[in-house]
DNA sequence: TTCTGATGTTGACACCGCTCACATACCCGC
DNA sequence: GCGGGTATGTGAGCGGTGTCAACATCAGAA
């Protein structure tokens, strides 16, 4: 029980695996995840992630349900007013998750029940914040949107113009 | 000079390769699009197309220049009413150009100065016809953040949904 | 006509996701 | 305590990718 003497079994290599993928991911954004990579830094072969994961994508959609857990419990709790804010710098702070929740991934989450669960969790406060469905669907559309326009660089993401646009005047 | 005898020289080659990558882009989306299948479309070895482009990236650059012209052309005449609609159709018809155009190559597009050039051209449209700078931004967030919503399954891309979210009461 | 630059080819390298056969270590029933 | 079954990790290898360097071919100007 000394210190790393890097036994044959990890211990929990799953949550190291995700922890890697979490790295790369915040370093590179989406496409700099690679499997091997994340053995790597792991410490492990290449191939031991499919002890624990049926297959890349299988990888992402874990962490992007864990990334939806949390992202719901710190936007569970607010007042509507700081709900857009704070999405949209969730976002602009961590774009290599935003893009993993909310990308061509979550399309596919049928495939992965922990990620529609999470994602489900996660965005009903979105609709229970507001007045109706239809403005939440509203005010969601252009938070989301400006997000990824910012991310993209189409907009400059700077704070005062997030402050001015979702405080419209009156 | 009977048919298509396949010459060692192409012809049009850099036109070609555009043209079997916007077949690709439209099919299997943003990574359907590999250098190597380009190539093999156009009948020609897999490194010719670093004869047109220095890389990847500068064949998918010139691909979305190209789009956006076409996007700004179609968009520029309408009334303002219609340009929501139409933006989201767009995205919706075709998943693949919208996430080439405005997905992360665009915060490169400094290094692809004809992108650059023809996503302004495309997005001037849009400022032009709203009331004020700021209406316009959250027009086009709310929009494109739909568009993305809807792509990416969090949304159901219903016409029916689309017009009620873009024709609010009043 | 010659030769020079543009265009296309061949072969190779490193990396990737993934599969299969094999090695190792833990745990449960005896 | 011991053996065996199972979970976990390893290694070699396949087909795919982007990219580079060296070479082949052709068109057009001198």
């Amino acid at each position: 029980m000394s210190t790393s003497e890097k036994p044959y079994h990890h211990g929990d290599l799953r949550a190291a695996l995700l922890d890697a993928a979490d790295t790369l991911l915040d370093q590179g954004g989406d496409g700099a995840v690679s499997l091997r990579e994340v053995a790597r830094m792991a410490g492990v072969s290449p191939t031991a992630a499919y002890r624990h994961f049926a297959d890349k994508e299988a990888l992402l959609a874990a962490l992007a349900a864990r990334h939806f857990a949390q992202f719901g419990a710190a936007l569970g709790g607010r007042p509507l007013a700081e709900m857009g804010p704070a999405y949209l710098r969730f976002a602009l702070a961590r774009p290599g998750r935003f893009r993993l929740m909310f990308g061509p991934l979550l399309q596919r989450s049928r495939q992965h029940p922990a990620l529609a669960q999470a994602s489900d969790a996660a965005l009903a406060g979105l609709y229970a914040a507001a007045p109706s469905p239809d403005a939440a669907l509203r005010a969601w559309g252009m938070v989301h949107g400006l997000a990824h326009l910012m991310l993209d660089g189409a907009l400059p993401a700077e704070e005062e113009l997030i402050t001015r646009l979702l405080n419209p005047p009156g």
